[in-house]
RNA sequence: GCGCCAUUGGUGAAGUGGUUAACACGCUAGUUUGUGGCACUAGUAUGCGUGAGUUCGAUUCUCACAUGACGCC
């Protein structure tokens, strides 16, 4: 099937609603952990399911590499392979494959993108088409379009071309994009600029699409600059989609982006600040390779509900993380994506009972009361 | 007892008669946003075993002493 998206309330822009899928139907707001090579960096899939996890995220280009699609398809598909009954949303390489570009000008073409792999340097070429073809095999429920995600800052006259390169790109993909059962987004570009984001979005939408994201963010922008970039790219997006923003974020971004009317949200932060020690908690980020928590018996965070919490000090975490053990890590990223997934979970309560703007302000606020 | 070599930060060590004693680990902080790589950035010895001497200037040269390794009696 495909995705369907219901609106059941909405506080001002922010929205609270449903998006049924082939494997449930879950609530948005929503967080999506990013499982870039079939797997939620050393978490198992149950672990994820007890964190209360929804849609995962898993990568085409990375997949394409290692093993390749027609492996995962031989093992019938994302779900069978990774064994994951949830959800799962493939992102279509894009980001990817324009960091592993040497020249924008030479190495993008109309036709596609020319790169060397990442694994042994060799060239290789990625079209619209060859993502959403790799996409259908993987057989993940929601596909992306093959897009160009330019860095921060371009210029206009650059961020036009590859806007509107963007949107016949989009077109062609969704021309080959042949899976039944998996829907298919579309993505708004156009940098800061507000007139590119408007042409972006209504061209996009003008595709038909199963549902949209907001792309171009957190490449590089200050905090004010992506915030209006959202703006920007939600405006024109119809009600009855789901709005997806890519690569978002830290917990303020969240809340910075429920606001302005995004539903989904994925992000690395949770998992790669927790393999480096680092843990949301309510007053702020910490770190356990601070000497401050040697002797803390206290749990990672006073008051959370996850298996890290439940079971372990403070002082066992840091001593984990200091001495480079593998659990370190995995503890943290239970506990961090269990702390962004409660988040969604206040934020939706707190739109249904219209006091979203109250909870923001307040969880801010504490959020940034230990960080100067 | 004699000979020989060594002694530099928390650790392993590089180095020079003359501005701020290399590097690595550790330690102390910070960074990380559709994960190419999982790491990156910054700080961390007012002092070179102790004492004396030579010198404009010694961690570097000389002497004595201490400590340690090795060899010989």
């Amino acid at each position: 099937m495909k995705v369907k998206y219901t609106l059941l309330h909405n506080d001002k822009k922010a929205r609270y609603g449903t998006i049924a899928t082939n494997y449930g139907t879950y609530e948005t707001p929503m967080f999506m952990p990013v499982g870039t090579r079939a797997t939620v960096k050393s978490l198992s899939p149950e672990e994820l399911k007890d964190m209360n996890c929804g849609i995962i995220l898993a990568n085409t280009y990375h997949l394409w590499l290692r093993p390749g699609e027609d492996i995962v398809a031989h093992c019938g598909g994302l779900h069978k392979f990774m064994n994951w009954d949830g959800p799962i949303l493939t992102d279509c390489g894009g980001f990817q494959v324009f960091s592993l570009i040497k020249n924008k000008e030479k190495d993008i073409t109309e036709e596609g993108v020319h790169f060397k792999s990442h694994i042994d340097g060799k060239d290789m070429f990625l079209t619209p088409e060859l993502s959403i073809q790799i996409q259908n095999k993987l057989d993940s429920d929601i596909a992306m379009s093959f897009d160009e995600c330019p860095p921060y800052p371009v210029t206009y006259d650059y961020m036009k071309q590859s806007v509107e390169r963007t949107l016949r790109w989009a077109a062609r993909g969704k021309a080959v994009h042949s899976n039944e059962n998996q829907s298919l987004f579309g993505i708004v570009q156009g940098g800061e600029f507000e007139d590119l984001r408007e042409y972006s979005c209504k061209e996009t939408v003008k595709m038909d699409f199963d549902g949209y994201s907001i792309g171009g963010t957190s490449v590089g922008e200050d905090k004010p600059t992506m915030y209006k970039m959202i703006e920007y790219g939600v405006k024109y997006l119809p009600e009855d989609k789901v709005r997806y923003l890519m690569g978002v974020g830290d917990p303020i971004d969240i809340l910075e982006g429920v606001e302005r009317g995004i539903d989904i949200f994925d992000c690395v932060l949770p998992t790669r600040i927790a393999r480096h020690g680092q843990a949301f908690t309510r007053t702020g980020k910490i770190n356990f390779n601070n000497a401050q928590y040697k002797e803390d018996l206290g749990p990672v965070e006073e008051g959370c509900d996850c298996y890290t919490c439940r079971n372990y000090s403070r002082a066992y975490v840091r001593h984990l993380i200091t001495t480079d053990e593998m659990l370190g890590g995995r503890l943290l990223s239970i506990h961090n994506i269990r702390f962004l997934v409660k988040l969604v979970e206040e934020i939706r309560e707190a739109i249904k009972n219209d006091n979203f703007d109250e909870y923001k302000k307040s969880f801010i606020e504490k959020y940034n009361s230990k960080n100067k």
